[in-house]
RNA sequence: GCGGAAGUGGCGGAAUUGGCAGACGCGCUAGCCUCAGGAGCUAGUGGCCGCAAGGCCAUCGGGGUUCGAGUCCCCGCUUCCGCACCA
């Protein structure tokens, strides 16, 4: 065999499987399918090894279950638009589609270095034309479903990025990207309907079996569904008005003493006319409304609040309770409007005791009045009614069902169930997007752009000002359009999607990605989705995650896929740290894998980042253990090398009864265990750095083999190959290396392929690696003659026995008996009780 | 505050179902090989006692269940992550 160089190697076996198209696939019903991807890349110029460790799990993933005989689909693309390509332009005047281009180019080269088999031909990017195309016309047939709907509403204002944000983008009340104080804007925006799906999505949580629970709690508290039911208060003096609040604990209304409004409560500025001052009342909800979220969060900042003069009347009680505007109540979940009950709920009692209202327990475990004088904090409301007129005395899940039954009847309320989620924000004030194809006529209001004038195309825009208008505002070629209904003259929307409505569906494109009549062919997503294994960072648990979710709904309602959920199994990858930190350009600790890859080879780096810490952990990086994994790899090639002229002339297969030495037989079973333990691990447990230790291992007691059979494996080449011959003379023992030889290229091909192609051709196989098949575990072969049982007599172990490895537990138990050392221990003692544990310890209990 | 995950050698981490804790690797030590070695091979490497055989102690702390606990239960401590005035 040639020295190892694998720098070498990857180049070699990297043009080989380009010109092989090796990792190309198509739709082929007569084998199972596996579609494995990895989420796709924002092309931000340079793939650092923390970006690189996710496309490595998936390639790991992919290149085995190729070797297991699936039709593996393997995917890669970029999600091509977004603010820093723009922010880039706007600074130093390079077009987003210029940079864009450049840095995918770059980032393709570094992710075809590593070796990761991708099916390029299917590579697509979401700044395509043809992709977005896509994007516009199923917002069209959303907007035909009402699930897309255009309204005014008070916006998450980036003032660095200058644009709008999701609710989900807004971070501690700081922008996701920068993180800048995020601002208050009213705005026309165009909405998807993302909450007609809330309970979909939520309930469906319980099928993803195969999802990390940390991400399923993350979207099932994201979605935040609570019981509970709304309530009209009357309004003293004005017999048409009413306030309805949402409440989780009707039961405890008679408790209610106070009514409390948000600050953006459309009531406040109505009855701010009925006071005596009500620019006054104005001016302070205004203060209300401004107050920094972030602040009055981490900062417990006092409930704050102030009375309107307004009395409300509780329809249970027919009594009268005053109406405060409070700042901690929040405009935008459920009515806006709350009832305080102060007795049971702590922050109504905060801010009772702050402003002197009255205190009234209404529920207490023995259902014994309370004084409510005494309290120092609010009381759980769980037990029996107290004070409560007619439903005092029933239990407190009782009072709920039948307050809520009343209200209904008499039709100031009922029972309601609430969602945290809220409709998904997609207007973008900015250029790199997906311009929202719809137009404005004057006379026929707003109309969709016909699907046959898709694209919308992005124009080409030459300056980048980034003055918080909508870029595309300024190109009037591209605003002023004649009306698809009328003819008549009209104005173009000139705002850009979300990014994120890119990435909702990529996937689905994938499956056929060059398809000019529809999104895509719908018997192809049939035949490879959902996608089977995607991995990704936890950062994308909320975002991208349920968004695409909820457009897998979206596709199956307008009849393009017959399923729910796209993504079967996920796996959330870890990242890599420098130095205890993130890397990052500014930071100035990215390892760059082009550096690793000129000095170690791709399988090296490769291996490392499977072998150092499972997926899903955070890792620290260290070129010490990057050093350790290139050892290996070498260590691997020299056992090849030292072993393959005496064995590549025998058969693949050990001859059935093939009479073998303790040695053999013990080498055949380290190698099936390996092929049992590496199977499992990747397949079933994704626990990858433990498949790596399993190969070592078996590396290791080929060597131990190569020692005990004559001189040992040479450190260094040109040093004697005396053992090789010695193997060669007993056919047997050569076809036993072979068998742990070949099993270990193998299952090394997922972690190293260039080293793994490379020892598998000079091994004598034609074809590559593509012909080859995953090492069949054999259970004969793996178990083993005799086993060694510790046999402990009261928790201490006392002696070993060595018995053939099929024996009863009563053989067990008769032999430990039986057992000299365990005899002598015994002496004088009562055996109570023996246990024989899975065949592996005798556990005698002795009085 | 609520929710989730986790605490194992000098370090990264193993231990699949409650069954010989520390696999595998890094680092370190010694020997061999070598003109040389930041290469390679072999051996050792949780702590304490012992020449040794061997023994004792050890998985954040404290209790418990069990013949047997890193693993299960209870109490506490610490760290990381997510959510955060959601009525």
């Amino acid at each position: 065999m040639p020295d190892y160089h694998p720098q070498a190697l990857d180049k070699k076996w990297q043009r080989r499987w380009h010109e092989a198209r090796a990792f190309e696939v198509d739709v082929d019903p007569a084998k199972p399918k596996f579609y494995c991807l990895e989420m796709f890349a924002y092309p931000s110029g340079h793939a650092h090894v923390g970006h690189v460790r996710n496309y490595i799990i998936g390639d790991v993933m992919a290149r085995m279950k190729r070797m297991l005989g699936y039709n593996v689909l393997h995917p890669f693309g970029w999600d091509a638009f977004g603010l820093p390509a723009e922010n880039a332009a706007i600074k130093h005047g390079i077009h987003p589609e210029v940079s864009t281009r450049g840095n995918i180019a770059h980032m393709k080269g570094q992710l075809q270095r590593l070796g990761i088999s991708y099916a390029w031909e299917r590579e697509l990017a979401t700044c395509d034309a043809e992709y977005y195309k896509w994007n516009q016309w199923l917002f069209i047939r959303m907007f035909e479903k009402g699930l897309a709907y255009r309204r005014r509403s008070s916006v998450n204002w980036c003032p660095s990025c200058n644009t709008v944000l999701a609710n989900e983008q807004v971070v501690e009340g700081g922008c996701w990207r920068c993180g800048s104080a995020v601002e208050t804007r009213d705005l026309e925006q165009w909405f998807f309907r993302i909450t007609a799906y809330a309970d979909e999505l939520l309930t469906a949580t319980e099928r993803l079996t195969q999802w990390p629970e940390k991400v399923l709690t993350m979207q099932r508290n994201w979605i935040g569904r609570s019981e509970g039911a709304r309530v009209r208060f009357g309004v003293e003096g004005e017999p048409d008005a009413g306030i309805e609040v949402f409440t989780t604990r009707i039961d405890t209304i008679f408790g209610a003493t106070c009514v409390l409004l948000a600050p953006e409560h459309p009531l406040v500025a109505r009855f701010a006319e009925r006071a005596a001052d009500p620019a006054a009342i104005r001016r302070q909800a205004q203060v209300f409304r401004t107050q920094d979220r972030s602040a009055r969060i981490s900062g417990e900042i006092d409930k704050q609040g102030f009375d309107t003069g307004v009395r409300a009347v509780n329809p249970f009680t027919g009594g009268t309770v005053p109406v405060w505007v409070a700042n901690f109540v929040l405009g935008e979940y459920g009515t806006g409007a709350v009832m305080a009950v102060p007795a049971h709920d702590q922050r109504d009692f905060e801010f009772a005791r702050t402003f002197g209202l009255p205190v009234r327990v209404v529920v207490t475990p023995d259902g014994q009045p309370v004084d409510a004088a005494s309290l120092t904090e609010a009381r759980p409301a769980y037990g029996t009614l107290v004070d409560s007129g007619p439903f005092t005395g029933l239990s407190s899940a009782e009072a709920q069902k039948r307050m809520s039954t009343l209200a209904r009847e008499r039709g100031f309320g009922e029972a309601t169930v609430q969602f945290r989620l809220k409709d998904w924000g997609i207007s973008r004030q900015r250029y790199w997007g997906t311009p929202i194809p719809m137009i404005y006529c004057e006379q026929d209001g707003i109309v969709p752009v016909p699907d046959d004038q898709l694209p919308v195309e992005l124009p080409k825009l030459a300056q980048f000002t980034g003055r918080g208008d909508s870029p595309l505002a300024q190109v009037p070629e591209f605003v002023n359009v004649t009306c698809p209904r009328c003819g008549g003259p009209a104005r173009r929307e000139t705002d850009t999607m979300d990014t994120f409505v890119d990435s909702s569906w990529y996937f689905y494109r994938f499956a056929d990605p060059r398809n000019a009549r529809q999104p895509f062919d719908p018997a192809a997503v049939k035949y490879w989705l959902p996608v089977d294994f995607y991995s990704g960072g936890v950062e994308h648990a909320i975002l991208h995650l349920i968004y695409s979710r909820f457009f897998a709904r979206v596709f199956r309602d307008v009849g393009l896929v017959d399923h729910d959920e796209p993504f079967t199994q996920l796996l959330t990858q870890g990242m890599v740290l420098k130095d205890g930190a993130v890397m990052s350009k500014s930071k100035g600790n990215v390892v760059d894998p082009d550096t690793m890859l000129e000095k170690f080879g791709a399988d090296a780096l490769r291996l490392y980042v499977m072998f150092v810490a499972p997926p899903e952990k955070e890792v620290e990086w260290t070129d010490a253990g990057l050093e350790g994994s290139a050892r290996f790899l070498a260590r691997v090639w020299r056992l090849a090398d030292h072993w393959n002229a005496a064995i590549r002339t025998v058969a693949p297969a050990v001859p059935a009864g093939a009479a073998l030495g303790a040695a053999e037989r013990a080498l055949r079973r380290k190698t099936h265990d390996t092929i049992r333990r590496v199977t499992a691990d990747i397949e079933q447990r994704q626990q990858l750095n433990t498949a790596v230790s399993a190969m070592m291992e078996l590396v290791n007691e080929l060597y131990a083999f190569s020692e005990g059979t004559a001189t040992g494996i040479p450190g260094r080449r040109g040093a004697e190959q005396a053992d090789a011959p010695a193997v060669a003379e007993r056919p047997e023992t050569a076809a036993v290396v072979r068998e742990a030889v070949e099993a270990l290229v193998r299952m090394l091909a997922p972690f190293a392929p260039h080293a793994a192609e490379e020892m598998w051709e000079q091994l004598g196989h034609a074809g590559g690696l593509a012909a080859a098949r995953w090492p069949v575990f054999d259970a004969e072969v793996a178990r083993a003659d005799e086993i060694v049982v510790p046999v402990q007599v009261n928790g201490k172990v006392r002696s070993r026995l060595t018995v053939a490895a099929d024996a009863s537990e009563a053989d067990l138990e008769r032999l430990a008996l039986a057992d000299p050392a365990i005899v002598a221990q015994l002496a004088g003692k009562t055996v109570r009780k023996v246990v024989v544990a899975k065949g592996r310890l005798v556990s005698v209990v002795a009085q």
